[in-house]
DNA sequence: ATCTGTGAACTCGTTCACAGCT
DNA sequence: AGCTGTGAACGAGTTCACAGAT
């Protein structure tokens, strides 16, 4: 079949996003201008990446937005869910169960694992947390696939990531600095937050320079 | 001048980091093909992307990390140093503190902004957090450029962001869930948190999926 | 012999432009 | 008239492959 790009599936998910909001304003209809404009594309670049997810829109109305998010979500999801993990319960760790909890009904975080005697064996945040110790035992019985890693330090991070692999997990999202070396057929997304700022402090003073 | 994609600024970037913590372990050189490796990319990447640096390996002992760190530095950072504000001490925003910290000399948070009475006119991380009242007025005064964007309710995001580019500010790290629309010679790099996830999850099942 | 730097070739992602539909 | 879907053209980004250096 024909092959999907990374960036094609970064646009979908923010395609899903806006519709959700124009969802929830009322909005039903919507044509791949308009929706180019919200997510600062072009309309070609919309219909295009739009093709993978097998949803004809209409020349008269555009696309139905409660339509097309599910024909989105069809192509995104796994109809029976996926199951999450975070490594690590700081303040980083608290903050990205807040920002995940209740924004997409098939990607459930269901257990945490931290260090700490004070957070271990209780529920925190509406999800338990376990004793990392447990690491390698709940995620292989819990079929955890994917697992969030928030922990502070940057050696344990390669030790944790393997256990991780070895008992089913599919796919990294690393907030950790470490650069983890892992079998090629595990997909990492790293989320440095160092290397983030020092993005944006580049293009603070380059974006837009034509010359070098 | 040639023009510089955003991918190389990306893997220049990696190529400091990795750089960096190989000086720590006293390596002095290394080749192309190591550093591609430590990367995850090709040899042939790495040196074209070290073409814009300006500093000429060797074919004897390839780069000196040393000065190559410095080569990578000279291009991306400001020689006399960037100011950065976080707006939001919530979680996240002192996670972003503590994870940012004494990583890079030249990018230096020098103020913070919330609006819980318990943190405002304090230092907090060592680093002190103004009201949010007082944006406007500090973030000119203080001449920040790139501002961190941790702010929970996602309404406020677009106004606060309005405010900061209103008073010099050119480039956002946004960690808000908000589609920020702003003048487009402002660099906005968003890290939304869910959409990280949703993308991690995605790959979780079909990565390493040929066909569709 | 084995590396680097780089023009040229190639690959992949984006945009164009138009047929087909309403 | 004005939209969508898509083959074809285009262009950006990556890799090849080799000259030049040590």
């Amino acid at each position: 079949m024909t092959k999907i790009s990374v960036n094609t599936v970064e646009r979908l998910i923010l395609y899903r996003k806006i519709l959700k909001s124009l969802i929830s304003e009322g909005i039903t209809n919507i044509y791949s201008h308009r929706l180019a404009h919200l997510a600062e594309n072009s309309p070609a670049q919309v219909r295009r990446d739009l093709m993978v997810v097998g949803y004809i829109g209409s020349p008269a109305h555009g696309y139905n937005t409660k339509v097309l998010e599910d024909s989105i979500s069809g192509f995104l999801d796994v109809q029976d869910g996926q199951r999450v993990a975070i490594i690590g319960l700081g303040k980083l760790g608290r903050a990205v169960q807040d920002y995940c909890k209740q924004r997409n009904s098939r990607i459930n975080i269901i257990a945490s694992f931290d260090v700490d005697p004070q957070k271990v064996n209780r529920m925190i945040n509406g999800c338990f947390c376990y004793n990392i110790s447990e690491l390698d035992k709940i995620v292989s019985e819990l079929k955890i696939e994917v697992a969030i890693m928030t922990v502070p330090v940057v050696e344990e991070a390669q030790i944790i990531a393997e256990k991780l692999v070895a008992n089913g997990v599919k796919a990294l999202l690393n907030y950790t600095p470490a650069q983890l070396k892992l079998n090629p057929n595990i997909y990492i997304e790293n989320r440095d937050m160092m290397m983030a700022l020092e993005k944006a402090a580049f293009f603070a003073k380059n974006f837009n320079v034509k010359n070098l």
